[in-house]
Parts: structure tokens; sequence; C-alpha cells
RNA sequence: GCGGACGUGGCGGAACUGGUAGACGCACAGGACUUAAAAUCCUGAGUUCGAAAGAGCGUGUGGGUUCGAGUCCCACCGUCCGCACCA
């Protein structure tokens, strides 16, 4: 009796309710078999999932239910995102509040979740607006302040004049804000900063031991730590020319084996000696102002001319007191990295090089590059960088690059200046401690006060959470809290005395930064249980996008280690993720209407094909442009909603598709054929287990004495796809996984008219291998099949069966024959043939003979089961 | 500029530690079923020459190592990504 087509969307929802009537998918902190915690990225609430979630979670959820299926006790969670500035955005446009707005979202987005049908733990949910998050998330400002990992500073920062908050570094892109988008300013302010600058060292050290991590995210993460090892070399001031009470000046440098090619020195615009040097010289001081001014914006510094002015100080050569040296004020030195002063050696490095040339400033070579002539070698428009022999530098001369520097910085550490030595080893990182103060309502206040007579006082743990008013307006710019009329009002925990609240709120990175911890134990009443933590941690498994390669990916690597040395539960477990995936993004077509308008796939009929292709807009018969393949975005109008597709095609449907053809790790075009390709499969899978339901033994019978070599055949195509797709889950490659199930189908629906002893019961086996082979992947279709073959459990609960080694390996195996390299026939042989035997069979191939043209063979090589190559 | 990844049919891609290149899917062509369409099933296909058997060429380009290279080495070209005045 054959049955109907299956009706995807009706039945999804059927065993979603199942799933969730039989509690299946809730972990136990005390559940059986060794724990895998399985986590994809949580979302922000921006009001409906996208495609990019679809494919982010159908990942995350093959593996969970791999996992599953493999007998681990799996953790797999979801939340929310939910503080951030959308929501106050979007407060500010439809006069509401920003709780109300994401709270909403989440609504909405939760059910669209659930209709994918995903393996999740809801009953571990959190969202870090709710103050029964952010509270303790305040607990551990406190904890890390004590440590004195949270302070308070001084220091130029990043300025979002569009969304009027301050970012950190992170969190500019090519001079604008990550969000906003808008040009950044430079500003001084006084800010909340989190050390992460104390595990600088730790930070890139244990990079090494992600092993499973993607090496381009640990690269990235390496640069942006940016490690360099260097010297900090003083200068004497020619007295003569330094401004009152300077003397000397300190500079940081990685070459101090070039010190004899020193040509001119730089010090930054807001240097103390260039200030002092200032005061004295109205040009220098015009001129500062000038460089502070580029300085606004990070884009204007990008392309800014390399300029200078001669401060008139001259400094004294270390190992020359007879030789000085300019002192410059230039618009490329950084205040904020190494001491905010170079020496500049212009034979070695293109920008001095340049500066060098436009100042008509001594260029000397120092090293001459491994194979130059140093008769005729000399420096031209282009420094040379990298090692070679010392020339022109004295006691240095003839030593090699690397041990000039160690000579170099023997003598600089051994010879003094007043008292001290002149020089001393120093390693300097790029990374800066991370800024977390946020001008913003929606967000975790930051729990400290104000005090006028105690300065800055935390807010006692008693007298948390410090909650978020309910009643700030959003009806202009600037921040909420600050202009709340009572909110900052508060009395001094110390003093007694009237204080005020701090009304900055964290950046949202922090919130997370340690959710995957709350996931452990998200009812606890301290931010971290001890036992739930040390259980679950790390997560064994974390998927999600390259675009946080360094954000997000760097802070919880921070501060999970933080939270441990705070006394947080966590002080055993230094890295928080195993394992790292980044996924691809979806990317769609783009359409322009006649107008230049960008149009959605749903407002354009396709026709043709190939170079043919044209597109129509369906509202107005005109032609539209096809344009090109381009990330989903809103801005841009190549949407595909998730919802659509999920309730005409169903969840398994879009999730198979995700998971076909691309690799995970690259993106992926989605395509209506792609689609209608996966869903002619879903029916596909639906009718060839149908069938052999109908013909097939009974469920549960016993395997015949005795099988048919079809019988046998199949039985071992199925046990090597069930193989195959183990590992290709395992190791996250889902696009062979989808191939091998596909080419398994092939070889089932090929054995289905075949009628032979013990063929039935062979064809049934291989259907319940398909069913949970594709049971990670398309849940509920494997759940519809598992009972029409019969079973009255549930295929989510049921073990990964196990593949009988015997029938991975063939009795006979074909053997590709080559003469002198090339491929002239095959021989299928017994898989225990003897490399004489397998020599005997390939030179008696009619192919070979005629190949081989009568010449004489000189030798033969054998790969037994592969390849015989004979060579005349 | 610095760092990294990648380059395979019409398209997405597969190919374990060097061993039958193009699995699987999409698109395509031919056929079957049907009054017809949809759905489904079968067959074909890298390319050139050839009716076929077969042969030549073929993994960005040029070289090299090897019995054998998509895979290893060198140089170059192209595409993409990250960082970017970091001393």
């Amino acid at each position: 009796m054959a049955s109907e087509r299956y009706n995807a969307p009706a039945r999804e929802k059927h065993w979603q309710q199942a799933w969730e009537n039989a509690g299946t998918f809730t972990a136990k902190t005390s559940g059986s078999g060794p724990k895998c915690y399985v986590l994809e990225m949580f979302p922000y609430p921006s009001g409906r999932i996208h495609m990019g979630h679809v494919r982010n979670y159908a990942m995350g959820d093959v593996f969970a239910r791999y996992k599953r299926a493999k007998g681990f006790n799996v953790l797999h969670p979801m939340g929310w995102d939910a503080f951030g500035m959308p929501a106050e955005n979007a407060a500010i446009e439809r006069k509401t509040h920003p709780g109300t707005w994401t709270y909403a979202n989440i609504d909405a987005m939760k059910r669209q979740l659930k209709s994918m049908g995903l393996s999740l733990d809801w009953s571990r949910e959190l969202a870090t607006c709710n103050v029964d998050y952010y509270k303790h998330q305040q607990a551990i400002f406190l904890k890390l302040f004590d440590k004195g990992l949270a302070y308070r500073k001084s220091s130029k920062v990043n300025w979002d004049p569009v969304d009027h908050t301050v970012l950190a570094n992170e969190q500019v892109i090519d001079g604008r804000g990550w969000r906003s988008g808008a040009l950044v300013e430079q500003r001084e302010l006084t800010q909340w900063f989190f050390k992460i600058t104390a595990y600088s060292d730790e930070l890139l050290n244990d990079l090494g031991t992600l092993d499973k991590w993607p090496e381009k995210v640990r690269l990235m993460q390496a640069n942006w730590i940016g490690r360099s090892e260097g010297m900090l070399v003083r200068w004497a001031l020619d007295a003569r020319t330094a401004p009152p009470g300077h003397s000397e000046l300190e500079i940081y440098t990685t070459r101090p084996d070039t010190l004899f090619g020193a040509s001119f020195m730089a010090i930054a615009p807001d240097h103390p000696l260039a200030k002092a040097a200032a005061e004295q010289d109205p040009k220098l001081a015009a001129f500062c102002d000038e460089c502070r001014r580029m300085g606004t914006s990070v884009a204007d510094v990008e392309t800014a001319e390399k300029q200078g002015y001669d401060t008139g100080i001259r400094a004294v050569h270390p190992f020359d007191k007879d030789w000085r040296v300019r002192v410059y004020v230039a618009n490329f030195v950084l205040m904020d990295y190494g001491t905010g002063a170079i020496f500049a050696c212009p034979s070695g490095d293109q920008r001095d090089l340049d500066f060098a040339r436009k100042y008509k400033l001594p260029v000397t070579p120092v090293v001459l590059p491994l194979g130059a002539d140093a008769k005729t070698f000399v420096i031209g428009d282009t420094a040379v960088d990298g090692d070679g022999t010392m020339i022109n530098s004295r006691f240095l001369d003839g030593l090699t690059t690397t041990a000039a520097f160690e000579e170099a910085a023997k003598r600089l550490e051994t010879a003094t200046l007043g008292k001290a030595p002149l020089g001393q080893r120093k390693v300097n990182y790029r990374l800066r401690d991370w800024g977390i103060s946020r001008q913003r309502y929606w967000g975790c206040p930051i729990p400290m006060i104000h005090c006028e007579v105690c300065g800055v006082v935390p807010v006692p743990a008693k007298d948390l959470p410090v909650q978020l008013p309910e009643d700030a307006t959003f009806d202009k710019p600037g921040n909420p809290l600050d202009r709340h009329p009572t909110w900052k009002q508060c009395a001094c925990p110390q003093c007694g005395k009237p204080a005020r609240r701090e009304t900055d709120t964290m950046d949202t990175f922090v919130d997370s930064s340690w959710y995957y911890v709350r996931f452990t134990a998200p009812d606890a009443t301290t931010p971290v249980d001890t036992k739930a933590a040390d259980y679950w941690l790390p997560v064994d498994q974390y998927i999600g996008g390259i675009e946080h390669a360094i954000l997000h990916l760097l802070y919880s690597r921070f501060f999970y280690r933080a939270m441990g040395d705070a006394g947080l539960g966590t002080k055993n477990l230094r890295e928080p993720f195993s394992a790292l995936f980044t996924q691809g993004m979806v990317t769609h077509e783009t359409y322009k209407s006649e107008s230049g308008a960008w149009l959605l796939p749903t407002e354009v009929e396709l026709k043709g094909e190939g170079e043919a292709r044209t597109a129509i807009e369906i509202a107005s018969g005109n032609a539209a442009t096809i344009g090109s393949v381009e990330k989903m975005s809103k801005s841009k109008k190549n949407l595909v909603d998730p919802d659509d597709i999920i309730a005409h095609w169903g969840a398994d449907c879009a999730r198979w598709f995700m998971l076909s053809d691309s690799p995970p790790e690259r993106d992926v075009i989605w395509t209506e054929a792609g689609v209608q390709g996966a869903g002619r499969f879903v029916q596909r899978i639906w009718r060839l287990v149908d069938e052999i339901a109908d013909k097939g033994a009974p469920t549960g019978a016993a395997m015949p004495a005795s099988l048919s070599s079809d019988a046998t055949e199949l039985r071992r195509t199925a046990h090597k796809a069930l193989d195959a797709t183990g590992r290709n889950i395992e190791s996250l490659r889902f696009n062979v996984a989808v191939a091998q199930i596909y080419e398994f189908t092939n070889a089932l629906s090929g054995a289905l008219p075949k009628s032979s002893e013990g063929l039935d019961w062979a064809l049934r086996e291989a259907a319940e291998i398909l069913v949970q082979l594709i049971a990670p992947m398309m849940p509920h279709l494997a759940e519809e099949c598992w009972a029409r073959l019969g079973y009255n459990t549930l295929a989510a609960n049921q073990p990964w069966p196990k593949a009988d080694p015997a029938l991975l390996v063939d009795d006979r195996v074909t053997i590709a024959v080559q003469v002198n390299g090339k491929r002239r026939d095959e021989l299928t042989i017994e898989r225990t043939a003897s490399n004489q035997e397998i020599e005997a069979a390939a030179l008696g191939l009619e192919a070979v003979v005629r190949a081989l043209e009568g010449k004489p063979v000189k030798k033969i090589i054998v790969v037994p089961q592969r390849i015989v190559n004979v060579v005349a």
C-alpha cells in the first residue's frame, strides 16, 4: 500500500511536539556517558532569523544529534544576546521601550527556531537583558574590580558620533564604527577598562594549544595581540638644545642592531618632550595641533602624508657621544605604542626612508642583504628590511643581523647613562586594554558609585542588582541614564553622603563573554555553579561566524581566565572553547529594477538559463537586472525568508540544502533549484522507505542464515556508508556526508527491484541504517520513516548503528594498471593476491601488451589494492 | 606594505598519509510512462579526433622531484580575506 506524499510542514509540527513531550533534549548534569557541550553563537534578537542562522544552527544540530546518538551526554542550549544598540534605536523610532521590542523579537525568533526542529534544551534559555542574568554580570564585575582587572582611566578613545558612544579598538573597522558605519573620532574621556593586557602573553601562547581551532583565527588573534621583542634605549639630549627638565629621550626599537644607521629621532605630537618644546616654539605648537586634528578620524590617518617638524632638539647617539641626531615631531608616531618615540634607520624601514628623503636626512646602509655586493650596494627608493651582514656599523661589522641584535643588546645593557643602564630588553604588545564603557541605556549598568569625598566606590554586593530604570526616555540623543531625573542619585556606600551612580553601561561583548558558562547552571544563585561548570566546560564544539575571530572569541578567552583568577570557579580551565568551527555565509543573487532599486527574489521572475538568463520584475512586467551574488542582506534585498521555506518545503528540506554541496566553512549560494533538489530527495527517501516497509522483512526479524550476493553487496554498501558518514559528521564535513548518503540511497533504489535470497531482509536493514544516517540532518523525516518501519520509539533516541568491520573490506578489489605512468586498463583480483599474482595478471592484459609495443619491462611497481605500474 | 587562504567540467564541489581525477548534487540532452502536463523512472555527458574500438590532451601558468603529482618543491599570474603608520 503506497502512502501519500510526505507532508513535511504538517508532520514536522507533530514530531517537534513529540520531542517536547518526551523531554528528549533536556540535558542533565548527572547524565550518563561522556559529556559533550555543543554550542552555536547565540543570536542577537533582531526580529527574525535569517538564512545565516539556519545554516549555523543546522550544523550545530547535526553535530549535537550525532553525538547524542553516539552515547554522549549532550548539552545544546540556546539564548539571546539581547542588549545592544538596535533595541535603543527602535525605541527611539517607535516610541516604545527597548525591552518591549527585544522580548517581542525573542518570542518571534524562538518560534522560528522551534520550527527548525533543533535539538535544543530550551529549559536553559537565557537572555542577557534579563536582570537575572545581568545581576550576576555585575557581581563578576565587582570581583574583577577587586582583583584590579577592571579599572578606570582617562585616555583617547574611539567615539562614534552617530551612536553617541565609545567603541573598543576591536569594534573599529577601517576607521568606522562596526555597527553605525560612521567615521570614528578620537576623544579624551575617562572610561572603564578590563585589563586584557595582563593576559597578553597567555592569550598568545595558549593559541598553540587550540589545535581544533581554524589556523586562520589563531593567526588573526596572534596578529592582533602583536607581540614584538625589542629594547628600550635611552638617548641623552644635548643640554644646549633640550627644553628645561628634559635631559633624555627613551625610545622603543625592535632593531637595536641598526643603531649605526640612525638618521633622526621622531616623537609623537602628544609626547611630553614635544609638549615642552612646543611651549617655546609657537610654530611647533601649531604643527602639533594640526597633527591632532588630522588624528580625529582613523581613516584620515591612514591616508595622511608623513610630516615632521624639527624641534631643534639634538639627541646623543648611545654609542658615540660626539654623534648628534635631530629630533622631529612626526604625525605618524603613536603615543600609545612603545614610548611614543622612535629612532629611525631609513635604510631598513620604508616609512623612515620616505621621511628621510623628504627632509633630506642621511641614509646609511647598515645591513648588506645576502648575496649583495658590498661595493655596489646602495639604497635607492626602497628600504631593505631583511636579514644580512652588518656594514658601516663599527663593532657590529661582519655580524649577521641576529648576532648584531644580541651584541648591541649586551652593550646597551652593560653601558650606563647616569646610573641606569643605557638600554633594556622589552617585549611590547599591540593589544590594548578593553574599554567597556558605553554611554547607552540598553546594557548592563556598571555597578559603581561616584562620591565627591570617597571617590569611585563599588556598589556593595548586597545592593545588587543595579537595575535599569523602566521609565527612561528615548526622545533625544545622549545617554538616557545620565539624564534620568532620579536614577543616578544615591548614597555613598562608604560615607553615606549623596553620590552619583555610574551611568555608563557595559559593552555588550561583556554579556557574550560568559553566557556559555551561565548555560551550565542558568538558575544558580551565584554567577557560576562550580560543579556544573567543571562538569560541562569547556565547550566541546563551538560554531559561529568568522566575523567574531577577534572580537567575541578573544574577549571570551580573556574573560574566562579573568573569572577563574577572580575566584569564580573556573580556575582550572583556561580555554572556554576547545574546538571552534567558523561557517561560511549564505549568499544569493541580487536583482535591480529598471529604476535601479533593489528587488527581493520574490519580486522577480527568472527565465532561460546560463548566459541567456533574464529577470522580469513581476509587479511592472519590466526587465530587471541580475546582479552579482552577495551575502544576504537587508540593504540589497537578496533575502530568502526561512519562514517561507519552512512553511512550503519543511525544515528538513531547508536543513538538508544548507548542508549539501558547499563545504561548511565556505559560502553557500542559495538557489531555488537547490531547494527543489533537496525537496525531491525528501520525497525520494519517504517513497523508498515506504516501499521497503511494505515489501521487506518484518520489524525486528533476525538475519537469514544465507544471503545472496546481491544482498551481501547491499549490506556492504550500507555499512560502508554508515562508517563514512559517521566519520564525516565527526569532522564537520557535512557536504561529503550528504554525498555519501545520496550514493547509498542510489544503491538502495537500485537494489529494490531485484529479488533474491535474503534481499528483503538486507533492504530492511539498509533502510533502517539510511533512516539513522539522515536523522541528525533531517530529524523529522527520520522520525516519520522510523515509525513507518514499524517502531513506536523515537528515532532521536536510537543509538548510532555499529558498522560491521567485516563488511567494510571487499574480497575482490579493482586495481588500475598503468604502463609508464599512463592508465591503460584495470583488473579485478582477490584482495589477498600476492604482488607476483598481480604482476602476472597485469602483464597478461591485452591493453598492456599493446602499450608495451614489445619493449622489455624494466620494473613493475605494485601498490597493493591500488595500482600497478609497468615501467618499460 | 605585511600576513594568510584559495585556484579542479556549464555550476557547487569530491579525491584517505603522492596511487584509476571529476564521486555526489544542480543544470542539460535523449528516452519511458501520460490524451497532456506535473511527478517519477531509465540512459548519456571533461575535451579533441573517431561510426566504433581506441588514441591524444586535461586540476590557473612555467619549471622541478618521482615509476607515478590536483596533492610535494621553486617561480609567476589571478581571486578572496585579515591587519595596517606598531617603531
